[in-house]
DNA sequence: TTCACTGCTTTAGTCTGACAATTGAAACGG
DNA sequence: CCGTTTCAATTGTCAGACTAAAGCAGTGAA
């Protein structure tokens, strides 16, 4: 229960902190490609910590591709096309930091070209055990609803057990950043406005064509399914004023 | 000029060298999920550097997902599905340590999944400019041909310019990330078996499409090229015996 | 004037040793 | 038997010094 998904600042170490810190600040624009950080020494006096500590950040930072460091020159913002975009951690900084609409456009279409491949995968190769905890998820959605953290925990298991069924790793590891991501919004749409459709008809859907072993289907459902969540996230209310509220659809 | 594309192990501060050299360890499995690392003063020790600089290069694992560390318990390589498998270099350390086939059908699963939809969308999108970066890559391609650096170059360059025409930041950060990975194989292919099969009217079909815009034939081109790109692959004999090298380079 | 060299200087990179914080497990007490 | 406290092992943080890389300006020669 609770887990607060590690959304302000808790739990990490200063070098953790830090790393967000920084990292939010380059992902939303206040440092931007190209431009140098402060020196070490200058950056861990500000920041009121060592500078190994600093160094530490960085190095998270860079493993990230969001910066480069070298002698005599200093630790450069890198250009935006050697972010790992995909890197949950870097992810998650995009969305904290309101993103531009254009970049949600651009994640459902990452989805929309990866889903629903995997869940005509997961037709082909779904275990008879893992269609039982699809149906068991799928029912404690219904019974809670997205409103609700267990019902949210429920749709996530739904999601994590037909990547599983894709039995490809790297679909797998890309698939859950992204709905980790989305999710991460979707908590906050539910508080804005709560749910306009009923999201469990089109779960079903998928879930059948996939039991049914048939992956024309479940190709076809996945697509409805996150065509109807980009259009919940359009229809999404704008934020509505000073602070924006990040939109999305529940994975 | 040269240019060693630092193949094997310089131009890394050693921090690098160290993070890279657990990391093989991690993904080829040498050290398992949930076992323990050695302690910081034990492996500091061991590897001949000072605690810094080895907590440095454990930061780098942990923040590719392939360890956590926690007072008192120690670090420990985490389960593999939580590693960040298309993070660039997560990619280069599984390849550098003989992946199984298994890991190149899956690898080969996703680009059939993702450069189709990639292409189409570039066919869409793309500007009359690609286009002509495009045509020229094509014609360097063709004049190199894939067993000289310019000719892999130029079909890098091919892939690189259809992606960045696609107009998605996270399908270009992928797929960038995979045909890294890929053209590893390529050269090694390459070595131990000189080409058989010309693959420049694969490209060329891609790229007509692209330029009538007619996302549909481009998406169809693309599959094509991709599903004889995996036919090579199955075709090219294993490693001959003992210890296998690595590869590098080009696309 | 131009160009190659040579040092200077700035910056990240590394090392050392100490201390703090966290937390699992053992020792203790009820 | 169970909750509580204490202890100890391990990562986390700190401070300061020194090393190595690399841009840059100044120098000298062609």
């Amino acid at each position: 229960m609770a887990r607060p998904a590690s959304s302000s600042s808790e739990c990490l170490r200063i070098h953790g902190k830090l790393a967000r810190d920084l990292g939010v600040q380059i992902v939303s624009g206040v440092i931007r490609p190209g431009e140098l950080l402060e020196t070490e020494l200058a950056a861990s006096e500000r920041h009121q910590v060592s500078r190994a500590a600093y160094r530490e950040a960085v190095r998270i930072l860079a493993a990230k591709g969001l910066v480069v460091s070298r002698p005599k020159v200093g630790t450069r913002v890198t250009p935006r096309e050697q972010w790992h975009l995909l890197d949950p951690d870097v992810l998650a900084w995009i969305f904290q930091s309101d993103p531009e609409d254009q970049v949600l456009e651009a994640l459902f279409e990452l989805r929309m070209v990866v889903e629903p491949e995997a869940a005509a995968l997961a037709a082909e190769r779904r275990t008879s055990d893992q269609v039982a905890i699809m149906r068991e998820a799928l029912r404690d959605m219904t019974e809670h609803t997205l409103g609700t953290a267990e019902g949210r925990a429920a749709d996530q298991r739904f999601h994590t057990t037909l990547l599983l069924a894709s039995a490809n790793p790297f679909l797998r590891t890309l698939t859950s950043s992204i709905s980790t991501a989305v999710s991460w919004t979707t908590a906050l749409k539910q508080r804005v406005r709560p749910l306009v459709r009923d999201p469990v008809p089109d779960h079903a859907e998928v879930l059948e064509a996939i039991a049914s072993r048939d992956p024309d289907a479940a190709r076809r459902a996945m697509r409805k399914l996150v065509e109807l969540a980009l259009f919940d996230t359009r229809t999404a209310p704008q934020a509505p004023s000073g602070r924006r509220s990040k939109r999305s659809k529940a994975a």
